[in-house]
DNA sequence: GTGCGTGCAAACGGTTTGCATGCTT
DNA sequence: AAGCATGCAAACCGTTTGCACGCAC
């Protein structure tokens, strides 16, 4: 995990490689995200910035979130959701989904990234990326029943 | 991979233990789906049903894998797209999908179904499904650059 | 006959887009 | 000064819902 330093040096630094301007608009969006850890949706992202200055519009909001998934400066999670989530991807990491509140929490799991993928996959293509996500039940939903 | 008699046969139990009603909408969005090996969309799979009797509505089809998904007839596959993509499952299998023409292909990996998951996970809660989804370009898209 | 499933049409929610203005470079 | 980024508002698209009819049970 970064401290906030450095890690707003790699966002300027990967704004200006990928040619983005650098606006205080972009910048308050990149740190709400990185301190989020419960992958919010641009709505909720949105809510979060609502007391900050400048104010955001919602509209900014998707189209920062999707130029910066463009640029790999954010990532969209997979779920079955329709609404879509998103996060910065701090480390290499998995997801745990629980099925009845839906929250998804980050884990490690070296095992499964250091894995042979079976040999077929080689046949279908080029590999640049894999993700284990985990469906259960969270504690805290299995206590609530 | 079953036969299309013993699919059926399966089906109509399925219905029958779920308590769903048996009707030819329901018949033909299964079996079209069951056919479709590219996890089609609601719309997708409602264009195929087009030229079919008896004419299948939009809406019939997308109510129809809501409740298929809800009982295990189908499910709803987990992508970083805004368009629900539903299949039959099956056997147990993972994703390979293709960042560029997002093709989405099945593949078998016992050796990840059967890995032991890293301890904080089960302090998370109680697992109940696991898939990996694996990202690349397919040879059709390395091809066509 | 009962009531679930369907079709129709209208509503809905999340997301995208055209345009004029403003601010980064 | 040039042109990308933003805000506003309207459009858009996939999906859901209320209602009345029809069909599976």
């Amino acid at each position: 995990m970064r401290n906030k330093q450095e890690e707003f040096a790699w966002f300027v630094e990967a704004c200006r490689s990928a040619g983005l301007r650098l606006t205080p608009q972009r910048l308050e969006i990149f740190r709400e995200l990185a301190e989020a850890t419960d992958h919010p949706s641009a709505e909720e992202l949105h809510q979060r910035l609502r007391s900050k200055f400048p104010p955001i519009s919602l509209d900014t909001v998707y189209r920062t979130l999707g130029t910066f998934a463009q640029h790999g400066l954010a990532h969209k999670v997979e779920t079955a959701e329709s609404q879509g989530r998103f996060e910065v991807r701090r480390v290499r990491h998995h997801h745990l989904i629980c099925s009845r509140c839906k929250e998804i929490v980050d884990f490690r799991w070296e095992a499964f990234d250091a894995a042979k993928l079976p040999d077929e996959v080689g046949a279908w293509g080029g590999v640049e990326n894999r993700n284990a996500v985990v469906y259960g039940v969270c504690r805290k939903c299995q206590e609530r029943k």
